[in-house]
DNA sequence: GTACTCCTTCAAGTAACTTGAGGTTCAAGG
DNA sequence: CCTTGAACCTCAAGTTACTTGAAGGAGTAC
């Protein structure tokens, strides 16, 4: 009656999800994988469930929420009785920091080009000691070198 | 003949720079600091040019820039015969990672929007195991519930 | 049976600090 | 002079999410 029951090691898993086999291993330390049942010889093994919830878990990093966000996000999916809403509010506040760090980025980007041209263009590429960038970033922070 | 010679508590530093004071201790653990000069009773002292070293540290720090990079930047800026223009060819590098993560924080921004806007329209609020989108993230990534 | 790949555990390393415990020094007020 | 309280000290361990390495066992193909 095993028919259609797939079994993977963990190799395999590794292959099939994208996910490393340590990886896979220490999700399983850390309670985010259940243990895996082991051969005679002691290599775990994995099927299909473990491959769905895997490659969940996969997605879930994909989108850059933490381990913990995570470990929730599993028990509402299981979950009978809580709200599926909860997941859409753990992604909103994911989105807001997700955009709160483009925010940053983007400012550091304008910074950075500004370092680079101001290094082209006020630099004569003497030594350490002369380049005039230097003296600003020594300085204390008052954006002088960039916008 | 001390003059103008201002000595800092840690404290004090850690407040002119931003920088907190076990980091501070940290930085000298590390050898981004020389060892300070202690008082009698063992506690550290700092001068003007302490300051400017770590500001110079924390300003390349918000730069994103990490602290082995720092460690580059701070002997460039004291060499007498090294070119400068290896600083700017740090920060190019540099820019390009950035820039590389803001493509994949865009990116990740879309997918997180849609994924948050299908959580409202697709989902009828109930519990987690008829939620659609966890039977999404829970199958092959195939990009079916995003951009 | 032997060669080879894949698997096992355990410990330590990574980045860049932060936190905590338990104790000492300093400056000010009485 | 003494006490109080903030700020300082060291050392160890914790954080995040894994990765890397050593030393050895399991599984499979020829």
């Amino acid at each position: 009656m095993n028919l259609h029951v797939r079994v993977f090691t963990i190799g395999a898993l590794a292959k099939a999800t994208g996910v490393s086999t340590p990886t896979i291993r220490y999700y399983e330390e850390i309670g985010l994988l259940p243990p895996a049942p082991r051969t005679a010889g002691g290599q775990r093994t994995y099927d299909d469930d473990d491959l769905g919830r895997l490659t969940f878990i996969k997605q879930c990093r994909d989108f850059g929420f933490s381990i913990d966000q995570v470990r929730v996000l599993l028990e509402l999916s299981i979950s009978t009785n809580r709200d599926c809403v909860e997941t859409r509010d753990i992604a909103q506040l994911h989105l807001d920091e997700v955009r709160q760090k483009l925010a940053e980025l983007r400012l550091l980007e304008r910074r950075l080009e500004s370092f680079v041209t101001r290094c082209n263009v006020a630099c004569a590429g003497g030594p350490g000691q002369d380049c005039v960038i230097f003296k600003d970033l020594a300085a204390p922070a008052k954006g002088g070198c960039c916008g």
